[in-house]
DNA sequence: CTGAAAGCGCTAACAT
DNA sequence: ATGTTAGCGCTTTCAG
């Protein structure tokens, strides 16, 4: 038994759903809005003792006697005493809070990562503050300080810039542990957990190749993020292993500009017999757009995205992709820096940083010229 | 000039992206771990003043010499110091976080949500925790006061059941102030803000009505939540008006189960002409239903669905939607959250609690029958 | 304009 | 087994 009266401050009397007793519930707090909590001087004061005990009991220590450790719940029970954070954290304790540093929250990856990250804060007893960037590096170095300013124990981050040398700097003298996410930090000397887009491109524009496809077309669409780039790398290895011409179009932001780079390349004297989506929207806006000016696919152009969503199966045709191991990589990622967390104070300095490659899995739909079983 | 120094935390000395002078970079704190950040004495002892006019410097004081600002500024950058927040909470001050209690991160309709109200706790200079219940009450209870351990300055939540007196008690004698988002809880006198979903859902199923549909059936899903029995309501006020029948079907739970109801109402004596389907996942599904079974949309059934998806545009037919104001949601729940905040202390209670009902928006696509223009 | 000192609530030496 | 006390870093009277 570890924490035996946590439960005490989980469920505060007269609030427990399940094992309440409900006469307990309605005259223990004034209506009158308390500005005050309870503290252990009051509890130690009510239950007769000192404030030392009190503090035994609240954290679990074994050494109390049985008699004075009922008193003391009692008390606290009595008064709704709540230890106060702040002056344990001022004390040395972690804040049992973990920073989240992401791009987007309502971008459909970076949610998903954050909800499994989420998952696992929670079981090692400790939230999740998520602050977003939008990729813009100054914003996301002054939420990188917001962050350290409210000593979160540690921090997940996914960086706008990899390469960027003030984030490595800045990130290299933070006394807390940092994990890279999605995308690594170079040279910062963090653990990072993403995804291998190299393989994943690779195996998609090969399976491209396998079906006969020989003008592969790869969509990249705003080419400066690591992911992207490592995208294209895989896709640029297969294609120049099957010496086919590497045919490279940043041009996509949006519907209009999708329509527009399609209707071009489809009447060129070499048209693509195929297309390579580097990102969610950009396989979004190309489908449309192939729908719109009534291009078959995959008849006269296959089509192959990555990263998968949910309507990807539904629309007609379905849609190849590669998919992602979304929740694992907010998983894992929250897992190493947990584990970071535990080392401090055992090892002098932090955990060797690892980097995490997750596979990512070609899923054969229709789009990409595989027959599929309908649904 | 309220808290002019402030520049100096957000970006400590040689962090500066923009102005920064290179030099200043690499040797300032030593690379060991440095455990023990500077305080207000270190600072002060250094700039040769008192702990007091460190402070004062640090807040923003006007009363100080120039000479001494000076000194005092330069000390806070040689040293690079950061506030320690703590204590500044331990002597009362504000966290400066907001919790968000919301079902899933990973539902697009709260990661939105929650983008926005984050958006909104960063103007205002404070952080947003997320932490999920799946919905679940008892996660939902034990989740609350993990925030509440962590005194959070106030609380958006989206409760479980709106209906819960467990949790119109807790919050009731929350001394933060709480504002309840999507849905309700009831009689716990905490302002809400919610989309107006009987409107709605009167309205498309009115749409739907005027296209000639007669047998309209609702499939509702779980049919438990507070803003799916508001969508019910809608619906049958409708159908009642118009004196046709109200069919509800609760069963749909995966597309499974979709096909399933979609292929026996469709062999019944008195088939259905339209389905009405009160969530995202549901919409989804009897749509996947509908076109595996090879039944006409909307020239057999039309489909009108509640809550508005990205792709909901791009599959063929076009599936028309209600469509919530996601963003203003959060948005609003966050702002109304804050002005409560800026109330304390101001006035002796909280204010009045305000309920927001935001106005849906029907887009009309090609599912209900409405002939839209292509794309 | 500036400084000394008290105290926010808690825990851990160090007594007893 | 239990109590006394110092002090975490900060702000804020209250004096100078």
């Amino acid at each position: 038994m570890d924490i035996p009266l946590e439960a005490a401050f989980v469920c505060p009397p007269g609030l427990r759903i399940d094992w309440g007793h409900p006469e307990n519930c309605a005259d223990r707090l004034p209506m009158t809005t308390r500005s005050k909590r309870p503290t252990v001087s009051e509890v130690a004061r009510l239950a007769g003792v000192g404030t030392t005990t009190v503090s035994r009991v609240i954290n679990g220590s074994t050494r109390v006697d049985p008699n004075t450790l009922e008193r003391v719940t009692r008390a606290i029970e009595k008064l709704g005493y709540m230890p106060n954070q702040a002056a344990r954290i001022l004390r040395g304790a972690r804040t049992r809070t973990i920073g989240l540093l992401i791009p987007s929250i309502a971008d459909p990856f970076f949610s998903s990562c954050a909800e499994a990250a989420q998952a696992i804060a929670r079981v090692n007893d400790s939230l999740l503050t998520v602050i977003t960037t939008q990729n813009d590096p100054h914003v996301e170095i002054e939420n990188l300080n917001v962050l350290m300013r409210h000593q979160t124990d540690g921090l997940i981050i996914a960086p706008a810039n990899s390469q960027s040398p003030v984030l490595r700097d800045i990130v290299q003298r933070l006394t807390v542990p940092v994990v890279a996410m999605d995308r690594p930090l170079l040279n910062a000397g963090i653990s990072s957990v993403l995804a291998d887009g190299f393989a994943g491109a690779q195996e998609a524009t090969q399976h491209l190749i396998e079906h006969g496809r020989r003008r592969i077309v790869c969509l990249t669409g705003e080419a400066t993020l690591y992911t992207i780039r490592e995208r294209i790398r895989g896709y640029r290895k297969a294609v120049e292993s099957a010496r086919l011409p590497c045919i490279l179009d940043t041009s996509i932001r949006d519907y209009k500009s999708a329509e527009y780079a399609v209707q071009s390349m489809m009447s060129e004297a070499e048209p693509p017999d195929a297309f390579f989506t580097l990102k969610n929207s950009t396989t979004i806006h190309a489908f449309e757009a192939l729908q719109k000016l009534k291009i078959a696919i995959p008849e006269s152009v296959a089509l192959v995205g990555y990263d998968d969503f949910e309507l990807a199966a539904t629309v007609r045709p379905s849609i190849t992709v590669v998919q992602q191991p979304v929740d694992e990589i907010g998983r894992i990622a929250a897992e190493i820096l947990f584990e970071n967390l535990a080392q401090i104070g055992v090892r002098p300095h932090h955990m060797e940083p690892q980097c995490v490659q997750l596979k990512t899995r070609l899923i054969r739909r229709s789009s990409c010229g595989c027959s599929v079983l309908a649904g």
